[in-house]
DNA sequence: AAGAAAATCTGTAACGTTACAGGTTCGTTG
DNA sequence: CAACGAACCTGTAACGTTACAGATTTTCTT
């Protein structure tokens, strides 16, 4: 025993304990604490046994940094954060939905956000240079995305929300933006509606493409009319949806449907229809997402399909842990594929809120 | 100079450089490097700019295990959250400000929930026992809020997002409930309003008192008459508000004015009005704040007051860095105080949006 | 010219952890 | 009874950094 092992260090009751507390008060050594602690098979059950509860009574806790100097391992997950304007809405709950998943887990989660003036390569390098987390999660994929070929040249372990056309395949969860807009427009032509708009994502997005896909075809097979709206995307300045769609419901053959890809900009088209003097649900409906009730029970006239930010949150925390722990690609992918629309709600108080219809598919 | 520098560690391109890579570099001592860097008086000049040099072209970074290891500098700021339905609206400003001002320092945000279930304490004593953070920002301050206490007697920084009664005082940021409910009820007097009612946050909550003060204050000032509304917070459910909204408009002498303490529970009560077939503007008038504009472009017929909550992440954060940094106190407490109500917005489109009504004073 | 002081630089140790390469003890085998 | 192996335990070194207590050289003083 390592007699000087009490006389350094302040072992007394204020400091943390350390190792060398433990291995002073079981009359051990460091080494075989740190072995006990984390059950190897060269430790005696008996040893393990004492170790363990003596740790327990100390409330010892592994230093953070000695692991991570040790070993690499930082036991963090970056989320990398576009912070800009519109984007902001649903982050709130993706960030719950990681810090749920990652809940009796040693991971902290750590915020790098990012700017979209600044190239959002920076970010994901410089958390991979400076190797200041584990994993990391990426949303606003691009189907050929230079975040996902760069972590993946590198081996670095990270999940995607949305998915990518890149080879080889890697983590994600996406919500089915594609059914999404079928869902939209079949339901919008079961209300007689025939010309239908899309307010679509920033064409450059990996959805982008799935949700004009669903919408274009759901058109066709519904036998309805595109009404073309372009160079508007969901996640611009709310003012600039809001004076575009103006601008569309003004023209000549204006539509009498509008398939909106997210709950803040459907805000801004009803407040167009309004200013053109339209009703909801007369001259025209609209269908949204809504992560949040506040959007249907703000505007009880819209037609809503729940996106659940939340899943997607804790889908895409397992993901990156998943990798991390290395286990098969089939498990870290998930889509969340949306059942039905939800019509609007009844004036008269609906007590009770309808169940999700919402559930995850895994590949 | 130490001649196995070169041979142990692999200084090829490949990894990371160390103070070592550099010391080999330059030919100097590892010490001399990291005081080189820190701009320490007892190194020349030349040195300095030798070694910066050099430091800059291999793109050197502090490990950050390293430092904490030995200085116990954690170089990180924990953000308290608590994850509950309602809560999480605003947090997203709060995360992007926060953020920004952590931005050029070599402060991380990390980010450190819990539930409404949970002790909030558990979460404090976490950060301060393991000391995972340098720093920590709290919100939903109470008069004699444990976790300040807790963490004044440890002498741990932290900056709060809201005002206590603790002693000795704290850094912190709030914003002026009492002049925002002043003004809510002074406008609605204008607009002619008798009867009014107050959504207040939940009681046990800081500014439940600075809120009701300027309500009650108000009230009588102008001569007005208080409908009592209670038993409901801003931060409850919204189901819950809604329906309690509709059970007081149905009420014997309902209110002809609202202030509603937030913007997702105005929502509520806008929803309340319809299903009792009042209309916004005629039989009533509602006084909400808003943190983003689509409160008001949603509901063009509303009263806002602006809070700005990404100004709010700017001060808590410059707040608990100059806690850190010793600054003297005064200048580690700042008030939002709002100027004036927004009036509703006419329907014919506002092209130019006037800019934000508030100051930050710094007592 | 000798000594002191200033200006620069440096090695050692330590922060807490774990990989690695031994130790020691004891029971078993031939 | 020597040799072996299994079962347990342990010391050393290293991860990258900085505080500290010297070294060494140069520049003043007197």
């Amino acid at each position: 025993m390592n007699d000087s092992s009490e006389g350094k260090g302040r072992n007394a009751a204020d400091a943390r304990p350390t190792l060398k507390t433990i291995a002073f008060m079981t009359g051990l050594g460091v080494t075989t604490v740190s072995r006990a602690l984390k059950d190897a098979p060269d430790i005696s059950a008996d040893t393990k046994r004492r170790v363990q509860l003596v740790a327990k009574q100390v409330g010892y806790r592994p230093n953070r940094a000695g692991v991570r100097l040790r070993t690499g391992k930082t036991n963090v997950i970056s989320l990398l954060l576009n912070t800009d304007e519109q984007l902001m809405g649903f982050i709130s709950d993706i960030i719950y939905g990681v810090s749920r998943a990652l809940r009796g887990t040693p991971y902290h989660i750590i915020l790098t956000p990012y700017s979209g003036r600044d190239d959002p390569m920076d970010a994901v390098r410089y958390v991979v240079e400076t190797h200041s987390a584990d994993g990391i999660i990426i949303s606003r994929t691009e189907p050929q995305d230079a975040r996902v070929q760069y972590m993946l040249e590198r081996n670095f372990p990270f999940a995607t929300h949305g998915r990518t056309d890149v080879v080889p395949e890697h983590p994600w969860h996406d919500f089915d933006n594609e059914v999404f807009a079928r869902l939209a427009v079949e339901r919008l032509a079961r209300q007689g509606r025939r010309r239908l708009a899309l307010l679509a994502p920033e064409p450059k997005l990996s959805y982008y493409r799935h949700m004009t896909d669903g919408f274009v075809n759901g058109v066709a097979e519904c036998g309805l009319t595109e009404v073309p709206f372009h160079n508007v995307w969901v996640d611009q300045p709310i003012d600039k949806i809001r004076d575009d769609a103006i601008a569309l419901l003004k023209r000549q053959g204006r539509p009498d449907g509008i398939v909106c890809g997210s709950g803040a900009s459907a805000m801004a088209v009803v407040n167009a229809l309004e200013m053109c003097g339209m009703e909801l649900g007369r001259e025209i409906d609209v269908v949204t997402k809504q992560s949040t009730e506040l959007v249907q029970m703000f505007r009880p006239g819209l037609f809503v399909v729940e996106e659940d930010f939340r899943l997607a949150g804790r889908e895409l925390a397992n993901a990156v842990l998943g990798q991390i722990d290395g286990r098969p690609l089939a498990e870290l992918q998930s889509l969340s594929v949306p059942q039905s629309v939800r019509d609007p709600v009844a004036m008269p108080p609906t007590a009770s809120r309808p169940s999700a219809e919402v559930e995850t598919l895994r590949s």
